[in-house]
DNA sequence: CCTACCGATCGGTAGG
DNA sequence: CCTACCGATCGGTAGG
């Protein structure tokens, strides 16, 4: 029943924010009366956090599984865009939802992200800056910033996806939208050699180290997949 | 009156949000009794309304003059990035108040962004694809699709600055989160000569074209300054 | 632009 | 988990 509650809070939050939402809507939805959600949270306030916890404690998971998996560096980028994709694509409501929080309670968020976030972006940031030793990454890069930009950008990129499409075509096509996305954080991401013509492409650049999104066909890289392999 | 009325809203809706924001505390900062408000704006959600209408129609003048302007092609991104960072860092609550109308009411956003947005996402989408022809754009960018990206990029990452500054560094730094965001959307954009070795460069494309940014020193290209051309 | 006021709805409690 | 209920606050109106 708790779970119940939290599953109903959430879409409904995501939905319409937490002011906007009353605790008599969240009752109905789940079947109950307004008193008996209060006997599991002891006020609106304490449900809100318990729905944030929930959909936070999911990424406690996802985060170091990510890093431990990723065996070779230049790996990591295309593990973690899949998992943030798919995370959020399965249910866009996630993405509404840490938004809301962010700019709602940023003095809350602010202590859950220096805590939970922080660690992780440092050490992914050591990755990035290996990787631009190595020349792989661009040098120009700013591997603390780059993270949160790309973090942001997909969060609020799915977050939105269904709305803004209307401005990429008559006909909105998510993949396409998030496929752009991926692209976006790839290119910024990655020394690129597209231009070179022939050779020069062997100069300076050990050629295992990028991995195979480059040279390849455009257009096919995660966001399609992972935005199938749903929740 | 009318002015300090949207003026203030502007504030407390950026900030606390719509539902968030009572029509008293609206009153208490302006300087009167809450009646007086509701003889200037017929309702609550009439006045939210002018405050989005007095953020949108400072678009309605900025773009069409940016496009003008911009008499090569390959000026337009730096312009409308520059105008863009200016206009959302001089004051981030404008850009806090555009996600909280997206979020909280969709539909009307929608209409909004198809018959204000729409028609000059088209024109610069071709000036992009102008310049794929011409080599200077990535071949595998989604013209349309990049430009809601990027669009949504600087005012989600605008937005959140403040807050996601902590993820960045211990002291937080607003104008290296900017550069990094413009930096991101930039090489996402141009095909990159980085890595190419020497004469390498001049293989297929036209050397006036890209513009200066992708050769020279890193790390100050338009951020810096437009963050500090205010308001 | 004000005072005075209203009906509706809110989060939360009493008591079982 | 329910019925019954409460004080506070909301957007909005009457009347001047």
């Amino acid at each position: 029943m708790r779970a119940r509650v939290l599953e109903e809070a959430t879409r409904l939050f995501a939905a319409q924010g937490y002011d906007g939402t009353p605790l008599q809507q969240i009752a109905e939805a789940v079947g109950v009366r307004k008193p008996s959600l209060l006997y599991h949270f002891p006020s609106k306030d304490a449900l809100r956090q318990a729905v944030l916890d929930a959909l936070l404690s999911r990424w406690a998971d996802v985060l170091p599984r990510l890093l431990m998996a990723a065996g070779q560096g230049d790996q990591i980028f295309e593990g973690m865009v899949r998992e943030a994709v798919g995370f959020f694509t399965a249910d866009p409501n996630r993405a509404r939802l840490l938004v809301r929080e962010l700019l709602d309670h940023p003095q809350e968020m602010k202590v859950r992200l220096l805590t939970q976030l922080r660690p992780w972006i440092e050490v992914i940031a050591r990755y990035l800056r290996r990787g631009q030793e190595m020349g792989v990454v661009r040098a120009e890069l700013d591997p603390e910033a780059y993270l949160v930009v790309v973090a942001n950008l997909l969060v609020t990129g799915i977050a939105s996806t269904e709305l803004l499409g209307v401005l990429v075509a008559s006909e909105p096509d998510p993949e396409r939208q998030v496929r752009e996305l991926v692209r976006v954080a790839h290119d910024a991401l990655f020394v690129s050699k597209e231009i070179v013509p022939g050779r020069a492409a062997r100069a300076g650049v050990p050629p295992t180290a990028v991995a195979k999104p480059a040279g390849r066909a455009p257009a096919r890289r995660g966001g399609a997949r992972a935005a199938r392999h749903g929740r």
